[in-house]
DNA sequence: CGCGTTTACGCCTCACGTAAACATC
DNA sequence: GATGTTTACGTGAGGCGTAAACGCG
């Protein structure tokens, strides 16, 4: 039995298949499924039930699941502590949103570069899929956290709240014309321009319209935020933007702010981790997260 | 960092000596130091100061020790568990004075071998040396624990007590003739037969005679209990065996029983271990001893 | 046939022991 | 010189990745 069979181990048991626990090892397959192999000819008992296609953990598998997990923090404490270092190191892979990717991320980035010089970051954006496929990589352990909206809804997930960002309505002058609220005339005249179906975004449109029970209008969604804010410059439909965004093109004279009876209820965006990973790397970069995260920023691309 | 050479650390940290500590990790003296060497290279930490001609431990070696202990424990922990096996296998070297190995030694063998058929023991009989060689070899790690009479000096070691063995004064028929007591004028004209200077059973010669007031007799002192009682069957002179001894000795009418004003004190005999050694296998051991030990066995090499 | 895991195999590193060298007392 | 540790070095096992094979859906 060594650390390496047991990282194996855990990281196999961890993801959703050897391939993405092998990424986490940076080793090939062929040697994490080798090395648990080694594992368990040197405990004698078999920890993966092979007879599927995936392989699933047995139940001597389960029960030494949570003790190889110790046995690796305590070796990463060792290393820690004699070290005098923080242990952050080695590669941190985490998804983010394109909101998210388009405002605070760049922030994120620099802070946590700056703070942990060692780590190697590896961002991936979510452009704007459906709700869950973050979640489910990190769940998978393709990604050590993910911040979206929305809360968890797999017991397996912790997450935890940082903040909101909040929308205003906007359209096009040439569009608007003279109005300067949202009517229902308005949306049944002009299609709505958003996000697909199944993002956070679309929902807040979806609690909108029931809260003022409107009909449902006509929607153009689009799974990029960029497009969307272009389409809305270029007066194909009304929507709303990001807060800073909106004022930032409506101070342009692009766009023009839309008042409503009730304000679009906010985004709430939470930090995601699977429960039973407590390395501190994450623990630390959710530091670095709540100290970066900004959603008052107009967002880079804006700036031409 | 591997669990090897956490190991071969701990070891090295724990013995008196590099060469000991070999022994323990059943590698050559070079691969310990190697094993060693790499492990401070992976940490990036100095553990031994080797200015001297013995290595020390530095403070980074001293805060390591017990996490490295702790991970030894946890990864036996795993193996015994997982397994599900007592884990009691390897070797087990431990110390017992002549008296012991002469007594119950034999029963005690039987009993771990038949508990922990894997565990192969190493038992060292100690012919009356000083009171302190077993105890020091325990504490140097060449001996896994040892039972020894008396209490552990050290602050480094544990010392349980396992029981007395008590003493009857005897003497040869033809050498005491008609006398039933030992009395100052036999002592006189007659040395005492026993074990050297520094052993258990020579310190309870001292408090006896003490407490009697008498002067010291002449001794004639040999480090073998066999010895001693063919000395006394001789008629050399007078002494004292363990009770058992002497009353199947005394029995088959080689030699007489002598009273005394005060008993001989009894001889408390312990199961001496190194406090930080808490492997699950000296408790073991110790268990079985406790279960083995018993004063009352007339001693097998008397059994012509 | 795609996906996930294992096996085959050549390569090369690394860990081992013997023996010599080195250092301290 | 005795004791204790490290270095030199040749050898062999074992861990690695590529690529092919296997097995289930």
């Amino acid at each position: 039995m060594t650390l390496k069979q047991l990282e194996a181990f855990y990281w196999a048991a961890s993801c959703a298949n050897f391939s993405l626990a092998a990424e986490r090892v940076c080793v090939s397959i062929s040697s994490l499924s080798k090395r648990i192999a080694e594992l368990e000819v040197s405990l004698g008992v078999i920890l993966f039930d092979r007879s599927g296609q995936r392989a699933l953990l047995t139940d001597a598998g389960a029960a030494l699941l949570p003790r190889a997990q110790a046995m690796l923090r305590d070796a990463e404490a060792i290393r820690r502590d004699v070290t005098h270092d923080s242990g952050i190191r080695g590669t941190c892979r985490f998804g983010v949103g394109e909101l998210t990717a388009l405002t605070w991320l760049p922030t994120l980035v620099s802070n946590a570069r700056q703070r942990y010089p060692e780590l190697r970051l590896e961002p991936s954006v979510d452009a704007g899929s459906s709700l869950g496929a973050l979640e489910r990589r990190v769940h998978d352990g393709a990604l050590d956290f993910a911040v979206i909206a929305g809360r968890s809804s797999s017991p397996e997930m912790t997450s935890v709240d940082l903040g909101e960002g909040r929308f205003k309505w906007v359209g096009a002058p040439a569009l608007v014309g003279n109005a300067r609220v949202v009517t229902a005339k308005l949306l049944a005249s002009t299609p709505v321009i958003t996000l697909p179906p199944g993002t956070g975004t679309h929902r807040v449109l979806d609690e909108w319209l029931g809260a003022n029970n409107h009909e449902t209008p006509q929607r153009l969604t689009c799974n990029s935020w960029g497009v969307v804010a272009g389409l809305l410059v270029e007066g194909l439909g009304i929507g709303f933007l990001p807060v800073a965004w909106a004022d930032q093109l409506t101070a342009r004279g692009e766009l023009r702010s839309l008042g409503t009876r009730h304000a679009l209820g906010p985004l709430r965006y939470a930090f995601y981790r699977r429960r039973d990973d407590t390395r501190p790397l994450v623990t630390a970069m959710m530091e670095v997260v709540r100290e970066s995260i900004d959603f008052s920023v107009p967002g880079r691309w804006m700036r031409r």
